[in-house]
RNA sequence: GGUCCGGUAGCUCAGCUGAAUAGAGCAACAGCCUUCUAAGCUGUGGGUCACAGGUUUGAAUCCUGUCCGGAUCACCA
């Protein structure tokens, strides 16, 4: 009787959700942290629609700030009105060398005053940097590393004894003055910031396309920046803030085993916190919604942490629908990722590796006769895309993981593509044997092998609630795997178009359908598409 | 130092709203294509579930403590 059953949703319940995601910064491309982002957040959006939520995908692009300033700068000084169509670049990719140069440049001008300030000549420092140079230098020498404590202090002086000649290196402040000047709206910066970013999102597009993420509305920060700052008048008002002497506002959340934060700067100007407090807001105005989630990775729960409980004690009524949807950073197998240290994995290229690999190994299967360029081509991107996306969904998005490019790419075992291979199988079982498979069938006596798959498909409705209420696409990666490996199992001892019978082989082509629709189901949902042959 | 997260087979991970011999994939080894696609299937070896206490008829799972790893505690975003 089940066999009957339509799987997939539950009746609309009509709560909307706002799923937001992907949140690029356009000084340089997205990597493979961003992918993790992207398939987590596009595929929680699709299980909670499966799952009869009204679902709005959206991103918010963080697009002015010091870092693109740092790559206009670097585009000012060294392009000689280069473009990413003159140099044959993605737009992406293009702004982002001119971003990995400033940086070189910075790491450069660094180490020519690190000399300098060792020597006592202090150019153009001002007094307090100076101050605070000479203090660290004069701590750190007296400090012998024998113990822990003391290495560790070391190595924080040193950090902040960078930071300050980061800030005070030539092309530093030039970029500093770049977003004063962008801020005063100064014409030509405000020109040259626009082409760039234009750049960046065409460049952003391609790849958001060829990973199939959209997105219902688009946030640019530099809209929503300065929306914050209506917060913090209301906020002073209901007391919920204060002013300290210097004109700086804060909130002191020690009530909460917390510290005070920050909210406008004494020159009052807004910080983080300040505009991710307007763009709630302005998102709430949006879509009116009962929930929210933010897709943003583990390091900043603190950060979300202080977001809802400012909304909470500003008592706005959409607070306890925001839910910070966390997931870990991917690390590589010989550490962290860096962009500073160019230790990041971009995500264009990963996917070509990917689709390359897929291409070797489809041609090592020979299996494509008849096949033409185009589906080919189509093949070659299931495979290839479709096997990174399960290879970042299949693990709790909670847990930090570990990206192994060699195993990522692998073919055979907990992967997209064994799971694909299996509906291709059923596919061209079902397309030799056409019939009625969803015929109604007399009871009949089971194997324990059609027992037990049979059991297992009546879960996916179970499942995919399970799905929705952790927020949670592994539980569809696993459950979907669990369903190809027993349908493989089964059709290794059994036949099903030469059934001992005609019933037994309606109810195997019947049990093989139903198969193949919820691999393709489930997949979907992880945004992984499964060939009709391979 | 405070807070949070993690520690399960050589490796990557499930299991963690308590239940019988702790699972999967990879890697290793041994088998299975004259029969629906072998990108598959079957089998073997491999675990003091970090450690120590506690609760319980029963703990990888809950509680406490310790150790190890990571994140975070910015007038960066």
């Amino acid at each position: 009787n089940f066999l009957a059953t339509q799987f997939g949703t539950k009746p609309p319940n009509g709560t909307r959700v706002v799923v937001e995601y992907s949140s690029p910064n356009t000084n340089k491309p997205l990597h493979l942290g961003h992918l993790r982002n992207i398939f987590l957040g596009w595929s929680v959006a699709e299980i909670l629609k499966a799952n009869g939520y009204e679902v709005f995908k959206t991103c918010v692009v963080n697009d002015r700030g010091i870092h693109i300033c740092k790559s206009m700068i670097a585009w000012q000084l060294f392009a000689n009105g280069e473009t990413p169509e003159t140099s044959n670049m993605k737009g992406d990719h293009f702004v982002g060398s001119y971003y990995v140069q400033c940086e070189n440049i910075i790491r450069e001008e660094m180490a020519l005053l690190k000399a300098k300030t060792e020597e006592g000549d202090y150019g153009d420092f001002s007094e307090m940097d100076k101050a605070k140079l000479e203090a660290l230098r004069e701590m750190m020498s007296a400090i012998i590393a024998d113990n822990e404590k003391a290495k560790e202090d070391l190595k924080k002086m040193k950090e902040d004894y960078n930071e300050i000649l980061r800030a005070n290196t030539p092309i530093m402040k030039k970029t500093q003055q770049m977003l004063l000047d962008w801020e005063a709206g100064k014409p030509e910066v405000i020109e040259l910031w626009r082409k760039m970013n234009e750049w960046v999102y065409k460049g952003f597009d391609i790849t958001y396309k060829r990973i199939g993420a959209d997105f219902d509305k688009i946030y640019y920060e530099s809209d929503t920046y300065l929306l914050g700052k209506k917060f913090v008048e209301d906020g002073l008002n209901k007391k919920v803030f204060f002013k300290k002497n210097d004109g700086s506002v804060w909130i002191d959340l020690s009530g909460d085993g917390l510290d005070e934060k920050l909210v406008l700067r004494k020159d009052g100007t807004s910080v983080y916190i300040t505009q991710d407090l307007g763009l709630a807001d302005e998102k709430y105005e949006d879509f009116k919604y009962d929930e929210s989630f933010y897709v943003i990775a583990d390091e900043q729960n603190y950060h979300m942490k202080v977001l809802k409980l400012i909304l909470e004690k500003l008592e706005k009524p959409y607070e306890k629908g925001i839910h910070h949807l966390t997931y870990g950073m991917v690390d590589l197998p010989t550490g962290r990722m860096k962009s500073r240290e160019g230790t990041v994995v971009d995500a264009d290229d990963l996917l070509d590796e990917m689709l390359t690999e897929a291409e070797k190994k489809t041609k090592e299967q020979g299996k494509t006769e008849g096949f033409s360029a185009e589906e080919l081509k189509e093949l070659y991107e299931f495979i290839g895309t479709g096997g990174l996306k399960f290879f970042l969904l299949k693990v709790d998005p909670k847990k930090r993981m570990i990206f192994n490019p060699e195993e990522s790419i692998d073919l055979h075992g907990f992967t997209a593509t064994h799971i694909q291979y299996t509906h291709a199988r059923i596919k061209s079982i079902l397309r030799k044997e056409k019939g009625d498979p969803m015929s109604k069938l007399e009871s009949m006596e089971l194997l324990p092998k059609e027992k037990e798959h049979i059991i297992l498909l009546e879960q996916f409705p179970n499942i995919l609630e399970q799905a929705a209420d952790e927020h949670n696409p592994s539980v569809i990666a696993i459950y979907v795997f669990n369903v190809a490996k027993s349908y493989n199992t089964f059709y290794a001892e059994h036949s099903v178009i030469n059934a001992e019978s005609t019933e037994k082989k309606q109810l195997r082509l019947q049990l093989s359908q139903l198969t193949a629709n919820i691999i393709s189901s489930g997949m979907r949902l992880l945004g992984i598409k499964v060939p009709e042959r391979m």
